[in-house]
DNA sequence: ATCTTCTTGTGCTACCTTTCACAAGCGAGA
DNA sequence: TCTCGCTTGTGAAAGGTAGCACAAGAAGAT
């Protein structure tokens, strides 16, 4: 496994692995690269491809088996383990991913929360109390956190951020719009809503002016 | 502007923009492409380049004018004018993006709200009237609606998101993790947490093993 | 046992994206 | 006006990603 995987890939790997849990759920046994293709918006050459960069894991003439298939694809991605998981900012985002049920079906356990706002510190939401951030350091150690999602408001996104880091955080998911600046071992991965938006308002704009062209 | 523009560049340019708009409104007259980089998390080089396919727009020597660069990438995404949105599913997703504030400061406005369940329609978020699902079609023809964010539990999101583009929408954010099926010509970005998540715990165990490999 | 049918795994190719490197150009200051 | 320092815009090179096409191999039918 010394090859670098392309974020791309890695993203593909997700989306197949979570088609594989629908069917094994379904108790579907058995995959073809093209099945699993088209219900993940690729191509069969390319599910093989990235299957392969790991070993070869189908039959030919025959398919993926659904349960082994799924079973490697959680040892690649590293979800054989549960991941403990802290909301820093419980505002209208982190109370909504509080109460997210698939978070813990797929292997992430939300088990702190932190706010600023003293009149939200103790409440319980979906089990979870709601922390000031003076606890932040002790928790994370204590707790062994290794992400932390950001849904402060963006004047505090960095401030956060850089003390989840510190306190040990290996991963971060951020939600507010700006970028981080962390330490280049942290991985890091933004959920930016605005930024998809105005990418859909260009793809709709371009469309629309690519058609004047023809005209 | 004839050539394709790919979609990592489109995702650079709406940070440029959001960069910009910040440096507007501290009244920041001039910008380089390295400082435009380092905010963004690019390089200089790639700055230049993806300003360079839609024109030329800096002084050498110099930088780009902060006001004149906004607009023109305001102009390029498609944002001068407004755009109008409606939100599919009032739950816990929904409703923190009824309520998101930075929408209308951003050019969407949010005019319409649905939901399947009897007891949240008439409720008013943020201004909005959650309506039942057999309003969509007409609301979204009168209001001449264009985006639909889908956020209904993953069930019901392929039903209401061909719906939604039945009655008009041309692009479609979805919160729900399935890869929705749609006509090519519509726009679609997807917002996955769980796929985000994942991708954060390949990365962090892959530099672990990584590391392993080392010693 | 052989043939047919199907699907994998992969080398090769084509394309696309990013980086490099530098001439061209602008403004400030002498 | 001329020179100097700085930054842009861009062709060319490098690096990476996706698609094609087919040999290899497995299972089932005859
Ligand atoms: N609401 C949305 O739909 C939405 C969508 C996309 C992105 N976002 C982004 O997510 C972030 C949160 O948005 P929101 O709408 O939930 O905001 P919000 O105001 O509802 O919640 C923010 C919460 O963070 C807390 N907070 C403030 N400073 C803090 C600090 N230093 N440490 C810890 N907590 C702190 C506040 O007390 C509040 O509870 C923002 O950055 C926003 O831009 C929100
Ligand atoms: N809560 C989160 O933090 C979170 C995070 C990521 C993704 N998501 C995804 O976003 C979607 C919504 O999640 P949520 O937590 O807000 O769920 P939720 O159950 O709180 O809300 C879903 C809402 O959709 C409504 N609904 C159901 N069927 C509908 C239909 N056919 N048409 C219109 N509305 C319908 C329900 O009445 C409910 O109000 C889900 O697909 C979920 O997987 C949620």
């Amino acid at each position: 496994m010394a090859r670098k995987i392309s974020d791309s890939t890695v993203r593909r790997l997700s989306r197949y692995l979570r088609r594989l849990r629908n069917l094994d759920r379904q108790e579907v046994k058995v995959v073809s690269s093209r099945e699993l293709a088209e219900s993940t918006g690729t191509t069969a050459a390319q599910v093989r491809k990235d299957l392969s960069h790991f070993g070869s894991f189908g039959k030919r003439g025959h398919g993926y088996a659904v349960p082994e298939l799924r079973v490697r694809l959680e040892e690649i991605l590293g979800l054989t383990r549960r991941w403990r998981v802290a909301v820093l900012g419980v505002g209208k985002i982190g109370s909504a991913l509080l109460g997210y049920g698939f978070f813990a079906q797929r292997g992430f356990d939300v088990v702190a929360a932190f706010d600023s706002d003293r009149t939200k510190i103790g409440w319980e939401l979906s089990g979870v109390r709601v922390q000031p951030l003076s606890e932040l350091e002790p928790t994370f150690v204590d707790r062994e956190i290794s992400i932390a999602i950001i849904a402060t408001p963006v004047e505090a996104a960095q401030e956060v951020a850089t003390r989840a880091v510190r306190a040990g955080a290996r991963a971060i998911l951020n939600f507010a719009p700006i970028k981080l600046h962390l330490s280049p071992d942290v991985a890091v991965r933004e959920m930016d809503v605005t930024l998809e938006l105005e990418g859909l308002c260009y793809m709709v704009t371009a469309a629309g002016s690519a058609a004047e062209d023809i005209e």
